[in-house]
DNA sequence: GCGGGGCGGTTGTTCGTGCAACGATGCCGT
DNA sequence: ACGGCATCGTTGCACGAACAACCGCCCCGC
């Protein structure tokens, strides 16, 4: 137990602590900006088709896909219909359940996809992975599997 | 170069880059829902009564102020504006440079903050730094300092 | 001193997202 | 079989942020 209750952050918690969000907030920014200058591809669109490609059957239910993007079910609506409009992936019915729907990847998605796909992880290697050695990779995966899990409660419920 | 132009992440990639996304997702949804919620402070206002509270005279140029908190300019206007409309800053004219207006904060945006940053202080511990050894401090400084240059330039200049 | 280019801050506009509410459907106990 | 409740997806609404255009001011060269 590091803490003091009310005193500030020592000097390498901060840095761990604004690091992360400086680097989030710049890494996130260059690439979506490099993938919609070169694709036209917003990372958010690009991360649904990335989840859908690697699904069972090319595609995923709504809610599944919403989680795993990291968006509000209303927010994927919308997403999916952008690109829904832009052929890149059908809405489809559920047999099995006709409350849910299917959002499923066309192959103008595929294409767009592989296209696409090609420069995020360019871009993911020479701005991030880079700069990484084998035994940071291995930090990094250990550090995040023991934050998710409290951070993805504390942010679910209000509790 | 571990690159092979287009081939995908290993797993532990994977789980290095997916694992910085989501954590600063539920990490930052966390932190803003609560600071909302116990303060009615929206977690980029604290951080800029958070700069300001640091900086020399509780004031800083809103241009200063835009980066720090990694925000547009526009950005920066509007949340100034709410934050002076509710009293917690002032805007000030600079002496040296008409153009130019500081930020000040007033005794009560410091009392504000001066509550907020308990909590704030808090949930930044029991959900991020509380799971970190003093190793993995160091890894994470070292990893932000090395990525965040070139993140930082190519989020900057489209080129 | 006077123009011209650069910078700092504000404004109009647009876009993406979350929240709350809704209709429709599935699931369960009785 | 039926009624109540949870779940899935969509919609109306509001908000926060980015972009581009703008104005006023600084600073430089002539």
């Amino acid at each position: 137990m590091v803490s003091d209750g009310s005193g500030a952050l020592d000097e390498r918690e901060l840095a761990a602590w604004r690091g992360l969000l400086r680097v989030h907030a710049s890494l996130s920014k260059a690439l979506d900006t490099q993938l919609e200058r070169e694709h036209g591809l917003p990372l958010t669109s690009y991360e649904v088709l990335l989840y859908l490609a690697d699904a069972e059957g090319q595609k995923m239910r709504m809610c599944d896909l919403a989680s795993s993007v990291i968006l509000s079910r209303s927010g994927l609506t919308r997403l999916v219909d952008r690109l829904e409009r832009d052929g890149l992936l059908v809405r489809e019915s559920c047999a099995s359940d006709a409350r849910g729907a299917f959002a499923k990847l066309t192959p103008a998605g595929h294409e767009k996809l592989a296209a696409a796909r090609a420069t995020h992880l360019a871009g993911v290697r020479s701005l991030f992975l880079e700069h990484l050695t084998e035994d940071d990779l291995d930090v990094l995966g250990s550090v995040w599997t023991r934050v998710l899990p409290g951070a993805a409660a504390a942010s679910d419920c209000g509790c």
